[in-house]
DNA sequence: TGAATGGTAAGTCATATGGCTAAGTATTCA
DNA sequence: TGAATACTTAGCCATATGACTTACCATTCA
Protein backbone atom coordinates (compact mmCIF):
# COMPACT_ATOMS: atom_id res chain seq x y z
CA UNK A 1 0.00 0.00 0.00
CA UNK A 2 1.59 3.42 -1.05
CA UNK A 3 0.37 6.37 1.00
CA UNK A 4 1.97 8.65 -1.04
CA UNK A 5 -0.17 11.00 -3.89
CA UNK A 6 1.36 13.74 -5.12
CA UNK A 7 -1.90 15.16 -6.07
CA UNK A 8 -3.39 15.20 -3.31
CA UNK A 9 -0.27 17.05 -1.16
CA UNK A 10 0.18 19.58 -3.61
CA UNK A 11 -4.01 19.96 -3.91
CA UNK A 12 -4.05 20.41 -0.04
CA UNK A 13 -0.90 22.86 0.15
CA UNK A 14 -2.61 25.20 -2.47
CA UNK A 15 -5.78 25.38 -0.59
CA UNK A 16 -3.29 26.25 2.80
CA UNK A 17 -3.12 29.68 2.78
CA UNK A 18 -5.70 32.75 3.00
CA UNK A 19 -4.86 34.22 0.37
CA UNK A 20 -4.94 31.19 -2.33
CA UNK A 21 -8.32 30.43 -1.06
CA UNK A 22 -9.63 33.96 -1.09
CA UNK A 23 -8.18 34.14 -4.98
CA UNK A 24 -10.14 30.43 -5.41
CA UNK A 25 -13.09 32.22 -4.36
CA UNK A 26 -12.84 34.76 -6.51
CA UNK A 27 -11.96 32.86 -9.82
CA UNK A 28 -15.46 30.31 -9.09
CA UNK A 29 -17.46 33.71 -10.08
CA UNK A 30 -15.04 33.86 -13.71
CA UNK A 31 -12.31 34.55 -15.26
CA UNK A 32 -10.12 37.00 -14.47
CA UNK A 33 -6.93 38.66 -15.72
CA UNK A 34 -3.65 39.06 -13.24
CA UNK A 35 -3.86 42.30 -12.40
CA UNK A 36 -7.50 42.18 -11.56
CA UNK A 37 -7.25 39.39 -9.52
CA UNK A 38 -4.04 40.73 -7.60
CA UNK A 39 -5.96 44.72 -6.83
CA UNK A 40 -7.62 43.62 -3.48
CA UNK A 41 -4.28 42.57 -2.12
CA UNK A 42 -1.56 44.50 -0.72
CA UNK A 43 1.06 42.29 -1.66
CA UNK A 44 3.57 43.26 -4.58
CA UNK A 45 2.58 41.83 -7.79
CA UNK A 46 5.72 38.89 -7.75
CA UNK A 47 4.59 37.64 -4.42
CA UNK A 48 0.98 37.38 -5.82
CA UNK A 49 2.21 35.78 -9.02
CA UNK A 50 3.72 32.68 -6.76
CA UNK A 51 0.36 32.23 -5.07
CA UNK A 52 -1.47 31.47 -8.83
CA UNK A 53 1.76 29.24 -9.51
CA UNK A 54 1.32 27.55 -6.63
CA UNK A 55 -2.24 26.96 -7.42
CA UNK A 56 -1.50 25.87 -11.13
CA UNK A 57 0.64 23.62 -9.21
CA UNK A 58 -2.35 22.19 -7.11
CA UNK A 59 -3.98 21.82 -11.10
CA UNK A 60 -6.88 24.74 -9.03
CA UNK A 61 -6.96 26.97 -11.79
CA UNK A 62 -5.95 27.59 -15.16
CA UNK A 63 -4.20 30.64 -16.92
CA UNK A 64 -3.91 31.41 -20.87
CA UNK A 65 -1.79 34.12 -22.26
CA UNK A 66 -3.53 36.56 -24.98
CA UNK A 67 -1.13 40.20 -26.03
CA UNK A 68 0.34 41.24 -22.58
CA UNK A 69 -2.55 39.46 -20.12
CA UNK A 70 -3.10 36.22 -18.57
CA UNK A 71 -6.32 34.96 -17.81
CA UNK A 72 -6.85 32.66 -14.56
CA UNK A 73 -9.76 30.72 -14.30
CA UNK A 74 -10.31 28.05 -12.19
CA UNK A 75 -10.47 24.29 -13.32
CA UNK A 76 -14.01 22.55 -12.43
CA UNK A 77 -13.65 19.87 -10.67
CA UNK A 78 -10.03 20.11 -9.17
CA UNK A 79 -11.63 20.22 -5.70
CA UNK A 80 -13.09 16.86 -5.99
CA UNK A 81 -9.93 14.55 -5.21
CA UNK A 82 -9.87 16.87 -1.89
CA UNK A 83 -13.52 16.09 -1.48
CA UNK A 84 -13.12 12.17 -2.30
CA UNK A 85 -10.65 11.94 -0.06
CA UNK A 86 -12.33 13.25 3.30
CA UNK A 87 -15.22 11.73 2.16
CA UNK A 88 -13.76 8.20 2.20
CA UNK A 89 -11.99 9.02 5.64
CA UNK A 90 -15.95 9.64 6.91
CA UNK A 91 -16.52 6.61 5.52
CA UNK A 92 -13.93 4.28 6.80
CA UNK A 93 -14.78 6.65 10.38
CA UNK A 94 -18.45 5.49 10.46
CA UNK A 95 -17.83 1.73 9.00
CA UNK A 96 -15.76 1.68 12.47
CA UNK A 97 -18.66 3.04 14.39
CA UNK A 98 -20.98 0.45 12.81
CA UNK A 99 -19.20 -2.30 13.83
CA UNK A 100 -18.92 -0.48 17.29
CA UNK A 101 -22.45 -0.34 17.85
CA UNK A 102 -22.86 -4.04 16.86
CA UNK A 103 -20.28 -5.05 19.42
CA UNK A 104 -21.81 -2.56 21.79
CA UNK A 105 -25.76 -4.21 20.76
CA UNK A 106 -23.76 -7.84 21.16
CA UNK A 107 -22.42 -7.21 24.66
CA UNK A 108 -25.51 -5.20 25.99
CA UNK A 109 -27.53 -9.07 24.48
CA UNK A 110 -25.29 -11.15 25.94
CA UNK A 111 -25.45 -9.42 29.17
CA UNK A 112 -29.27 -9.39 28.90
CA UNK A 113 -29.34 -13.17 28.55
CA UNK A 114 -27.28 -13.41 31.46
CA UNK A 115 -29.46 -11.38 33.89
CA UNK A 116 -31.90 -13.74 32.35
CA UNK A 117 -30.50 -16.67 33.34
CA UNK A 118 -29.49 -15.72 36.90
CA UNK A 119 -33.40 -15.04 37.40
CA UNK B 1 -14.54 40.70 4.45
CA UNK B 2 -11.67 38.98 5.95
CA UNK B 3 -9.91 36.61 4.04
CA UNK B 4 -7.80 34.52 7.15
CA UNK B 5 -8.99 31.60 8.61
CA UNK B 6 -6.08 30.11 10.29
CA UNK B 7 -8.39 26.84 11.08
CA UNK B 8 -8.44 26.13 7.74
CA UNK B 9 -4.91 26.82 7.26
CA UNK B 10 -3.28 24.58 9.62
CA UNK B 11 -6.32 21.79 8.50
CA UNK B 12 -5.56 21.80 5.06
CA UNK B 13 -2.12 22.40 5.84
CA UNK B 14 -2.16 18.67 7.93
CA UNK B 15 -3.50 17.32 5.07
CA UNK B 16 -1.07 17.98 2.60
CA UNK B 17 1.44 15.51 3.14
CA UNK B 18 1.03 11.89 2.64
CA UNK B 19 2.48 10.47 6.14
CA UNK B 20 0.01 12.65 7.52
CA UNK B 21 -2.51 11.63 5.51
CA UNK B 22 -1.94 8.04 6.62
CA UNK B 23 -2.06 8.36 10.16
CA UNK B 24 -5.26 9.76 9.54
CA UNK B 25 -6.73 6.91 7.35
CA UNK B 26 -5.32 4.57 10.51
CA UNK B 27 -7.04 6.25 13.60
CA UNK B 28 -10.10 6.65 11.22
CA UNK B 29 -10.32 3.03 11.81
CA UNK B 30 -9.54 3.17 15.58
CA UNK B 31 -7.60 4.94 18.30
CA UNK B 32 -3.29 3.71 18.87
CA UNK B 33 -0.42 4.24 20.40
CA UNK B 34 2.16 6.40 18.87
CA UNK B 35 4.81 3.67 18.54
CA UNK B 36 2.19 1.61 17.25
CA UNK B 37 1.02 4.04 14.70
CA UNK B 38 4.73 4.99 14.19
CA UNK B 39 6.01 1.78 13.15
CA UNK B 40 4.94 1.35 9.47
CA UNK B 41 6.55 4.21 8.89
CA UNK B 42 10.69 4.40 7.93
CA UNK B 43 11.36 7.55 10.36
CA UNK B 44 12.73 8.07 13.18
CA UNK B 45 10.29 8.54 16.08
CA UNK B 46 10.80 12.42 16.98
CA UNK B 47 10.22 13.12 13.47
CA UNK B 48 7.53 11.40 13.75
CA UNK B 49 5.79 12.98 16.64
CA UNK B 50 6.51 16.15 14.37
CA UNK B 51 3.93 14.97 12.10
CA UNK B 52 1.18 13.69 15.02
CA UNK B 53 1.61 17.89 16.39
CA UNK B 54 1.05 19.10 13.06
CA UNK B 55 -2.62 16.74 13.31
CA UNK B 56 -3.03 17.57 16.72
CA UNK B 57 -2.38 21.47 15.49
CA UNK B 58 -4.92 21.57 12.97
CA UNK B 59 -7.35 19.90 15.26
CA UNK B 60 -7.70 16.76 13.71
CA UNK B 61 -6.84 14.58 16.31
CA UNK B 62 -6.10 14.43 20.04
CA UNK B 63 -3.72 12.67 22.59
CA UNK B 64 -4.18 11.94 25.81
CA UNK B 65 -0.50 10.19 27.88
CA UNK B 66 -1.69 7.57 30.63
CA UNK B 67 1.49 5.78 32.37
CA UNK B 68 4.79 6.07 29.52
CA UNK B 69 1.92 5.45 26.34
CA UNK B 70 0.31 8.48 24.76
CA UNK B 71 -2.88 7.20 22.78
CA UNK B 72 -3.88 9.51 19.74
CA UNK B 73 -7.12 9.56 18.57
CA UNK B 74 -9.20 10.78 15.42
CA UNK B 75 -11.29 14.00 16.05
CA UNK B 76 -14.82 13.84 14.26
CA UNK B 77 -15.96 16.37 12.56
CA UNK B 78 -12.18 17.71 12.50
CA UNK B 79 -12.60 17.05 8.18
CA UNK B 80 -15.79 19.29 8.36
CA UNK B 81 -14.77 22.80 8.23
CA UNK B 82 -12.67 21.73 5.20
CA UNK B 83 -15.70 19.58 3.58
CA UNK B 84 -17.84 22.91 4.05
CA UNK B 85 -14.96 25.01 2.21
CA UNK B 86 -15.19 22.87 -0.57
CA UNK B 87 -19.28 22.70 -0.95
CA UNK B 88 -18.72 26.66 -1.27
CA UNK B 89 -16.46 26.78 -3.49
CA UNK B 90 -18.99 24.48 -5.59
CA UNK B 91 -21.76 26.39 -4.69
CA UNK B 92 -20.21 29.55 -6.01
CA UNK B 93 -19.30 28.17 -9.10
CA UNK B 94 -22.45 26.37 -9.47
CA UNK B 95 -24.71 29.59 -9.40
CA UNK B 96 -22.64 30.97 -11.33
CA UNK B 97 -22.94 28.93 -14.15
CA UNK B 98 -26.95 28.67 -13.67
CA UNK B 99 -26.33 32.77 -14.31
CA UNK B 100 -24.28 31.82 -17.40
CA UNK B 101 -26.57 29.59 -18.47
CA UNK B 102 -29.49 32.42 -18.02
CA UNK B 103 -27.88 34.63 -19.99
CA UNK B 104 -26.87 32.52 -22.84
CA UNK B 105 -30.94 31.54 -22.98
CA UNK B 106 -31.86 35.15 -22.94
CA UNK B 107 -29.29 35.70 -25.92
CA UNK B 108 -30.62 33.24 -27.63
CA UNK B 109 -34.40 34.33 -27.50
CA UNK B 110 -33.22 38.20 -28.54
CA UNK B 111 -31.29 36.51 -31.36
CA UNK B 112 -34.61 34.49 -32.24
CA UNK B 113 -36.73 37.71 -32.05
CA UNK B 114 -34.18 39.74 -34.05
CA UNK B 115 -34.18 36.92 -36.92
CA UNK B 116 -37.68 36.99 -36.74
CA UNK B 117 -38.26 40.73 -37.58
CA UNK B 118 -36.20 40.14 -40.01
CA UNK B 119 -38.58 38.22 -41.94
C1' DT C 1 16.58 -1.94 42.17
C1' DG C 2 17.97 -2.07 37.49
C1' DA C 3 16.97 -2.69 32.76
C1' DA C 4 13.87 -2.23 29.07
C1' DT C 5 10.17 0.49 27.07
C1' DG C 6 7.84 4.63 25.24
C1' DG C 7 8.14 8.88 24.59
C1' DT C 8 10.58 13.95 24.93
C1' DA C 9 13.93 17.52 24.42
C1' DA C 10 17.58 19.80 22.22
C1' DG C 11 20.12 20.99 18.52
C1' DT C 12 21.63 20.49 13.58
C1' DC C 13 20.84 20.64 8.67
C1' DA C 14 18.83 21.24 3.89
C1' DT C 15 15.15 22.78 1.45
C1' DA C 16 10.66 25.15 0.88
C1' DT C 17 7.73 29.06 1.57
C1' DG C 18 6.27 33.71 1.36
C1' DG C 19 7.48 38.08 1.24
C1' DC C 20 10.33 41.96 -0.86
C1' DT C 21 12.90 45.11 -4.58
C1' DA C 22 14.86 46.21 -8.89
C1' DA C 23 15.29 45.50 -13.45
C1' DG C 24 13.74 43.36 -17.82
C1' DT C 25 10.41 41.97 -21.71
C1' DA C 26 6.56 42.14 -24.53
C1' DT C 27 2.15 44.55 -25.95
C1' DT C 28 -0.70 48.15 -26.73
C1' DC C 29 -2.01 52.87 -27.10
C1' DA C 30 -1.27 57.81 -28.38
C1' DT D 1 8.11 55.86 -32.26
C1' DG D 2 7.74 56.54 -27.38
C1' DA D 3 5.32 55.87 -23.17
C1' DA D 4 2.35 53.25 -20.46
C1' DT D 5 0.71 48.66 -19.19
C1' DA D 6 1.00 43.93 -17.66
C1' DC D 7 3.48 40.86 -16.40
C1' DT D 8 8.33 38.24 -15.69
C1' DT D 9 12.92 37.32 -14.04
C1' DA D 10 16.42 37.41 -10.78
C1' DG D 11 17.99 37.65 -6.45
C1' DC D 12 17.62 38.58 -1.52
C1' DC D 13 15.85 37.64 3.18
C1' DA D 14 13.44 35.56 7.29
C1' DT D 15 10.95 31.90 8.87
C1' DA D 16 8.87 27.24 8.50
C1' DT D 17 9.16 22.44 7.43
C1' DG D 18 10.76 17.84 7.64
C1' DA D 19 14.26 14.94 8.57
C1' DC D 20 18.17 13.50 11.50
C1' DT D 21 21.06 12.24 15.97
C1' DT D 22 22.06 12.20 20.71
C1' DA D 23 20.76 12.49 25.15
C1' DC D 24 17.22 12.60 28.60
C1' DC D 25 13.03 11.56 31.47
C1' DA D 26 9.35 8.55 33.29
C1' DT D 27 7.05 3.94 33.68
C1' DT D 28 6.84 -0.68 33.97
C1' DC D 29 8.48 -5.27 34.46
C1' DA D 30 11.81 -8.86 36.07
Amino acid sequence: MTYHSPDLDSLFQALSDPTRRAILTRLAKGPAPVSALAEPFEMALPSFMGHLKRLEDGGLIETTKSGRVRTCAMRPGALEPARSWIDEQRAIWESRLDRLDDYVTKLMKERADETRSKD
